[in-house]
DNA sequence: ACCTGAACACCGTTCAAGT
DNA sequence: ACCTGAACACCGTTCAAGT
C-alpha cells in the first residue's frame, strides 16, 4: 500500500543524479551537463534536479567531490613510495575514464573537502615516513599537479576567499590532523617553495641525463 | 576625406576584442567572457565582435594564444637550467596575473599551434644541453603541468584528434625542429614515461628528506 | 514530498538591413 | 567593409501549481 513510484521509474536521488551528470559528461563533454540534459538522462523534467541538488553550481561540485573519491587510497601501512605510486596511477586511470576531469577540477572556485581531505592522506603517508611538514607540502605540489591538477595553497590561510565551512569544521573535529600540522609547522613562502620544486624535479632530470649518457 | 571612425571610439580589431576579453575575465572572471559582455567593454554591440572572431569559441582560443605568449621564451644561448626557471617563474606570473588561466587551458578542446611552439621550445632548450628526445619529452609533462597545466601527449599522432591544421603546416615547415625529432625519435609509451617522472620526482623528494634529516 | 509547466533573464549565433 | 536590431534556440533558475 506505500505509494509506489511511477511505473518502473527508480526515484531520483542526489547519487543518481550526479551519476547521471558524469555519464553525461563522459558521453559528450563537460559543456554538454546541462540541467535540461542530465534530467532528460533520467527521464525527468530539468526542474526536479533541484530537489536533490542546490543548483548547476552545486551539481558540479558533487561532481568533482565523486571524481576524487574514485582515487585510490592505500591503506596506512603500504610503504610510502608504493603508496604514492597506488594513488598517482589511480588518480590518472580517473582522468582517464573522465577526460573532462582536468577542465572541471580547475574550474571549481573553490577547494572542496574531498580535495582536502585526499591531500590530508598524501601528506599523512610522507610525514608517517619521516617527511618533515615543510618538504611534504612541496611534495603535494609537485606530485599533484602531475595526476590531477587541482592543487592550490590549500594550506595557506590567506590564499582562498571564505574557505567552505565544511573544511572548517573538518578542522576543528581534528579530522585533519596532517593538514593542521602543515599549516602550522611549514613557512608559507610560495615562492621559495616554487623554487625548491623546481630545483629539485631540475636535479633529477640532470642525473636521469648523465645516466643516460655516461653509462 | 578618409571616413573617420566614428566618434573617438578606436577601430575595432581582433587584438582588441582579445584584449578586452582578457581584460573582462581579469575583473569579473572567465564565466563572465560573453560576447555581450565583451562587445559592451568595447562600447558595441556583440554581433560586432563575429567581424574579428570566428565565435566565442575562437575567442577563447584567442585568448588562450595570447596567454601562452605571455611566457618569456630566454634566447637559445641562456644557460639550460636558467632557462627553465626564467621561463618557469615567467609562466607563473602569468597565471598570477590571468587566475583564470588553468581553467582557460584546460577547457579547451584542441592543441593550439602556440602551445606546441612553447613546448618545441622548452624541447630545444634540452636537448642543446644534452638531452635525448626521451627524457626531453618527459622533462616537458613533468615541469609544464608543474607551470599551465596544459600538457597532453602534444607528440603522440594518435593522442588527439584531427589537429589544428596550422600545427601540420608549422611541421611541414620545419619550424618545430625539436617537436619533429620528438616525434620520431622518442617511444611513445605513455605509462612508460609517466612511470620514469613518477620516479624521478620520488628520487628527488627522498633525497630532499635526507639531506634535512641528515646534515 | 516530490515533480511539473510556464515564465524570466541571459546566452551564442544567424541574417537581413543599414551606413 | 563594418556595425546593428530583431529573431531563434538554448541556458539556469523562480514560482505557483499539481499530485
Amino acid at each position: 500500500m506505500t505509494p509506489r513510484p511511477r511505473a518502473g521509474r527508480d526515484p531520483l536521488s542526489r547519487e543518481r543524479v550526479l551519476r547521471a551528470a558524469m555519464d553525461v559528461a563522459d558521453a559528450k563533454g563537460l559543456d554538454a551537463v546541462t540541467m535540461r540534459r542530465v534530467g532528460q538522462a533520467l527521464g525527468v523534467e530539468a526542474m526536479s534536479l533541484y530537489n536533490h541538488v542546490a543548483g548547476k553550481d552545486a551539481l558540479l561540485d558533487g561532481m568533482a567531490d565523486l571524481l576524487v573519491g574514485e582515487i585510490e587510497t592505500p591503506p596506512a601501512d603500504v610503504e610510502w613510495k608504493e603508496a604514492m605510486r597506488r594513488r598517482a596511477w589511480s588518480g590518472r586511470a580517473a582522468v582517464r575514464r573522465h577526460p573532462w576531469a582536468p577542465a572541471l577540477l580547475a574550474s571549481r572556485p573553490r577547494v572542496r573537502l574531498t580535495m582536502v581531505a585526499y591531500l590530508d592522506g598524501v601528506t599523512g603517508c610522507l610525514m608517517r615516513a619521516g617527511f618533515s611538514a615543510q618538504v611534504a607540502h612541496t611534495a603535494i605540489h609537485v606530485l599533484d599537479s602531475r595526476v590531477l591538477g587541482f592543487t592550490r595553497d590549500l594550506f595557506d590561510p590567506e590564499a582562498q576567499g571564505l574557505p567552505d565551512p565544511a573544511i572548517l569544521e573538518a578542522f576543528a573535529a581534528g579530522a585533519l590532523p596532517y593538514a593542521e600540522r602543515v599549516m602550522e609547522e611549514a613557512v608559507h613562502d610560495d615562492d621559495a617553495e616554487f623554487a625548491f620544486g623546481l630545483d629539485l624535479i631540475l636535479e633529477g632530470l640532470e642525473r636521469a641525463r648523465d645516466r643516460e649518457s655516461g653509462a
